[in-house]
DNA sequence: CGGGATCCTGTCAGATACTG
DNA sequence: CAGTATCTGACAGGATCCCG
């Protein structure tokens, strides 16, 4: 028998629930790198949710070919973007967020915007605890 | 004048919007470490949002008393827990969610229900993306 | 234009040992 | 019990060069 609280897997021992790593985990690691939301929120916003390599690239402030290259691919391997390759020369590469892609946007939204309200009290947090400390 | 798309600022430029690092980036990053849920999920289920670090430490499956501490005090510096000591023998130290730390449990739990529904998805995903070029 | 291949670096997780 | 201190290897990520 699975035993789940909250959705997450857990095993019971006398002392408690223990949880183990656990897919939420993996997939907000995955946002949480570096670059993962910025290149999700520009495709948020672009028509047609796509956008091409150059674009992004130019688009997000400090990335380099190689770490935007390596954000999309993995992207591309949970499936949650699309590549598209069209050989004309020069050659043009455009990125569309799939429908689980898109679909994810709402509960991204829904996070962000906690974030946006609680944020100033975070760093104030922040500060107090560093003063404290100091 | 400050612009925002979806509540992420960026600046306009003649190619189109350019977004920098924000906040939401610092957050996910925090809960996306390898740790980070896994404490929040065991407060969000305790009675009272609240263990102390043995508990805790028994809990999580593979943690470190390092990476427990550090996990830890990240959380607190956030704002999110409170830290209870007390002077006993031998010591005793509780951790309580905040109510801002508690308020973030909604948002959260909406995120990892999307994931939880998913995830077999995602995998199927990466597993068709690795053999595709095995 | 898009991106693969290499090399290099700082940062951080993990293990271990010690302490009030 | 609940930490801190120290060392180490692994790895994320930046810089650079080249290629169809």
């Amino acid at each position: 028998m699975d035993h789940t609280i909250h959705g997450r897997p857990y095993e019971q021992t006398e002392d408690g629930p223990r949880f183990r790593p656990c897919a939420p985990h993996g997939v907000l690691a995955r946002l949480g790198d570096k670059w993962t939301i910025l290149v999700l929120s520009h495709l948020a916003v672009a028509s047609g949710h796509r956008l091409r390599f150059s674009e992004l690239k130019h688009g997000i402030e400090g990335i380099t070919q190689r770490m935007l290259t390596l954000t999309l691919r993995n992207l591309e391997r949970d499936g949650l973007l699309n590549r598209h390759y069209f050989p004309e020369v020069p050659p043009r590469v455009e990125y569309e967020l799939t429908d689980m892609g898109a679909s994810m946007l709402p509960a991204l939204e829904g996070f962000t915007s906690w974030i946006r309200e609680n944020w100033p009290r975070m760093e104030a947090c922040r500060q107090t605890f560093d003063k404290a400390r100091e």
